[in-house]
DNA sequence: CTGTGTGGAAGATCGAATAA
DNA sequence: TTATTCGATCTTCCACACAG
C-alpha cells in the first residue's frame, strides 16, 4: 500500500547535488524553488536515514523543518543537515540526487557509487581475514615494477600480485621463475598474451592495476619530434594539428563506442575503435614508417587498459612509461576516459636519484586513482642523494671485456655536433650518479662507457642493475637472463635466436628496466591513502596511518 | 531530587562567491 | 541577472556535572 501511495506522489524535479564538507563532516545541502514545490517552506519533517536512500517527510513531531529563505523578496526552501548519521552514511559518498515528489523528498545514492562503497567494505572484510589487497601486472616484462610497487603498498596493507599479462613467454616466464612476488604468491597467474586477447577470459577483479606499457614507439615518437624541431619541418606540425583536430570531432564517437564496449564486453567494437583511432594517429604522425613498434598494438594496449579498468573498476592503475607519453594521443585518451571512469589522474616525472638511487634518468610516474583514494605524486618526498660511487658497485671483469672504443665515442661525438645523436657518457667511477642507458642503444652514439687504463668497456648489467638500485632478489634476474641469452633460446615466434654478447642481453633487460627505490616509495604513497579510507570503514582494520618517510 | 550552569553538537541563518 | 553553492556565524538543544 505504501508503494502504491509512493507512485502517487507526483515528480516534480531531480537534482544531483555535490556532497561539501562542514564542520569536517559531510554536508547534505540543497537549497531552491524546486523544494517548495515538494514541501512547503517551514514544514517540520522527519528525516529517515539509509544508505541507499535517505527520505524527508511531512511530520509534526520531526525533527528538521524546511528552512525558509528569502533573496530578493521571493522565497524558497533550504535543506541542510550536518550531523553524524548523515557524516556515516555519506563520508564516502561525492554526490547523492535530490528526487523531489509532492510530500515526498528522496536522496539517493548513484549506483556507481553505492558498488565504490560495497568494494571498500569487501575489500575492508577480506583484509581482516587475513586476505590481501590483489593486483594485476600488465607488460611489466620482469616484474621488478610490480614488486617494488608491492613493496611499498605492504609498509601499510598487506599486497599481492593476482596475475600477470605478459606477452613475451620468455620474459613472463623469466619473472615467474626468479621474481620474488611470484615466489611469494603460487597462485598467481601469468597469461602469455596480449592484452586485447587476454580480455576474453573471465579474469579476477583485481584491486590494483601496474602497467608498464611498452615505451618504444613513444621514445621514437619523443625522438622525431625532437628531430622534427630540430630540422624545422614546418609541415609536420600543421599535420599534426589537423589531426589534432580530427580527433577531436570524433573524440564523442569514439566515447560512444567505448561505453557500448563497456556495457557489452564487444571485442568487436573494441577492434572498430581501435581501428579508427589508429587511422588517426597515423594523420598525426607522419613519419610512421620509421616507427619500431606498430601503431596498432601500442593503441591496442592502452584501449586494452581501458577496457580492463573499466571492467575491472581497480582502487589505483600505476603507469610508468617515459615523460615523452604525456604527449602521446593514446595516452592522453586514455587520462579522459579515465577520468570519465571517475578517476583522479595525477602525474610526476622524477629520476631515482630523487629516491637515493644512482640512476637519473627520468621516468614519468602516471597514477589513476578512485575517489575516496587521493594521491598527489608530487608531493611523495624525495630522499638524501646518493653517495655510492660506481666504483663502489663495479665487478670485476676478464680483461676481454676491455678495449678500444675511442671510435665509436668519436663517431658519436660528430652526431652529437650534428645534433642528431646523444651524449656519450665516459664514466671514470667517481660518478655518483649515472643514466644507464640500455645497451640496445649502442650504435656508435649513445651508451655510456668506463674509460680506464686498459682502455674502455661497457657497464656489465649487473654493474647496471646496482646502480639501478635492484637488491639481490632482483639481481638473480639479470644472471638468469645472461645465462638463458648466453646459451641461446626461442623467440616469440619459436624461431631460435643466436646467442648474443651476454652484455647486450643483460643490459637490455636493466637498461629498460626502472629503480625500485622510486617506484617503492609511490607504492607506499599509495598504500598509506588505502590505509587511511580503510580506517574509516566499521571494524577498523590495525594498519599503519603513517606517512612512511 | 531538582534547578542551574556549561560545553559541545547540530540546526538555522546569512553574506558572498560562482555558475548559468 | 538569477539560481545555486559555499563558508562562516549565530542560535538552539541536549547531555552532563554539580550544588543546594
Amino acid at each position: 500500500m505504501k508503494t502504491a501511495s509512493k507512485l502517487m506522489q507526483r515528480l516534480t524535479g531531480i537534482a544531483k547535488v555535490n556532497l561539501g564538507l562542514k564542520r569536517k563532516q559531510r554536508r547534505l545541502y540543497y537549497e531552491g524553488a524546486a523544494i517548495n514545490r515538494a514541501i512547503p517552506v517551514g514544514t517540520p519533517v522527519r528525516l529517515t536515514p539509509g544508505v541507499t536512500r535517505t527520505t524527508l517527510v511531512p511530520d509534526a513531531d520531526g525533527k528538521h523543518s524546511i528552512i525558509r529563505r528569502t533573496i530578493a523578496g521571493k522565497e524558497h526552501g533550504v535543506i541542510d543537515i550536518v550531523n553524524k548519521t548523515i557524516h556515516s552514511l555519506y563520508r564516502h559518498t561525492e554526490s547523492v540526487y535530490f528526487v523531489l515528489r509532492e510530500g515526498l523528498i528522496e536522496i539517493l545514492t548513484s549506483l556507481t557509487a553505492l558498488q565504490d562503497r560495497q568494494q571498500w567494505q569487501a575489500l575492508a572484510e577480506k583484509l581482516k581475514r587475513g586476505g590481501k589487497l590483489t593486483i594485476a601486472s600488465i607488460c611489466s616484462g620482469g616484474d621488478i615494477l610490480t614488486r617494488a610497487i608491492i613493496d611499498g603498498l605492504s609498509k601499510h596493507v598487506p599486497a599481492q600480485l593476482a596475475y600477470s599479462c605478459e606477452a613475451d613467454p620468455a620474459v613472463g616466464s623469466m619473472a615467474v621463475a626468479h621474481s620474488p612476488v611470484w615466489q611469494d604468491n603460487p597462485d598467481a597467474i601469468c597469461y602469455h598474451l596480449p592484452l586485447q586477447q587476454m580480455l576474453s577470459q573471465p579474469l579476477p577483479r583485481t584491486d590494483g592495476i601496474v602497467a608498464s606499457l611498452p615505451c618504444t614507439s613513444l621514445s621514437s615518437l619523443a625522438e622525431a619530434d625532437r628531430r622534427r624541431r630540430m630540422s624545422k619541418a614546418r609541415q609536420d606540425k600543421a599535420l599534426d594539428d589537423s589531426a589534432s583536430q580530427a580527433l577531436g570531432e570524433e573524440l564523442p564517437a569514439l566515447k560512444l563506442a567505448l561505453a557500448r564496449l563497456a556495457q557489452r564486453n564487444d571485442t568487436t567494437v573494441l577492434a572498430e575503435v581501435t581501428e579508427r583511432l589508429e587511422r588517426l594517429e597515423r594523420m598525426a604522425t607522419p613519419n610512421t614508417a620509421t616507427k619500431p613498434m606498430d601503431e596498432v598494438e601500442k593503441n591496442s594496449l592502452f584501449m586494452g587498459l581501458y577496457a580492463l579498468a573499466s571492467q575491472s573498476r581497480p582502487l589505483f592503475v600505476v603507469l610508468e612509461n617515459v615523460h615523452a607519453a604525456l604527449n602521446d594521443l593514446s595516452m592522453k585518451l586514455l587520462i579522459t576516459w579515465m577520468q570519465g571512469l571517475g578517476y583522479q589522474f595525477s602525474y610526476e616525472v622524477r629520476c631515482a636519484s630523487d629516491h637515493g638511487a644512482m640512476e637519473q634518468r627520468p621516468r614519468l610516474a602516471a597514477l589513476f586513482t578512485l575517489p575516496p583514494i587521493s594521491v598527489e605524486l608530487q608531493v611523495i618526498p624525495t630522499r638524501p642523494a646518493n653517495q655510492v660511487p660506481l666504483n663502489a658497485l663495479l665487478q670485476p671483469v676478464p680483461d676481454s671485456a676491455w678495449s678500444d672504443m675511442s671510435k665509436g665515442i668519436a663517431r658519436g661525438e660528430a652526431q652529437l655536433a650534428k645534433g642528431n645523436g646523444f651524449e656519450v657518457k665516459q664514466l671514470t667511477g667517481d660518478e655518483t650518479r649515472i643514466g644507464c642507458i640500455g645497451a640496445q642503444y649502442w650504435r656508435g652514439y649513445k651508451t655510456c662507457v668506463i674509460v680506464g687504463e686498459q682502455g674502455h668497456r661497457q657497464i656489465t648489467p649487473l654493474e647496471r642493475a646496482r646502480a639501478m638500485g635492484w637488491d639481490e632478489a632482483d639481481q638473480a634476474q639479470v644472471i638468469a637472463t645472461i645465462e638463458r641469452e648466453a646459451l641461446g633460446n626461442r623467440d616469440s615466434n619459436g624461431k631460435t635466436r643466436r646467442p648474443r654478447k651476454h652484455s647486450r642481453a643483460g643490459s637490455e633487460l636493466v637498461g629498460n628496466a626502472i629503480s625500485p627505490p622510486m617506484w617503492r616509495d609511490i607504492g607506499s604513497a599509495i598504500g598509506a591513502a588505502i590505509a587511511r579510507t580503510l580506517a574509516t570503514f566499521n571494524g577498523q582494520p590495525q594498519l599503519s596511518l603513517a606517512f612512511d618517510g
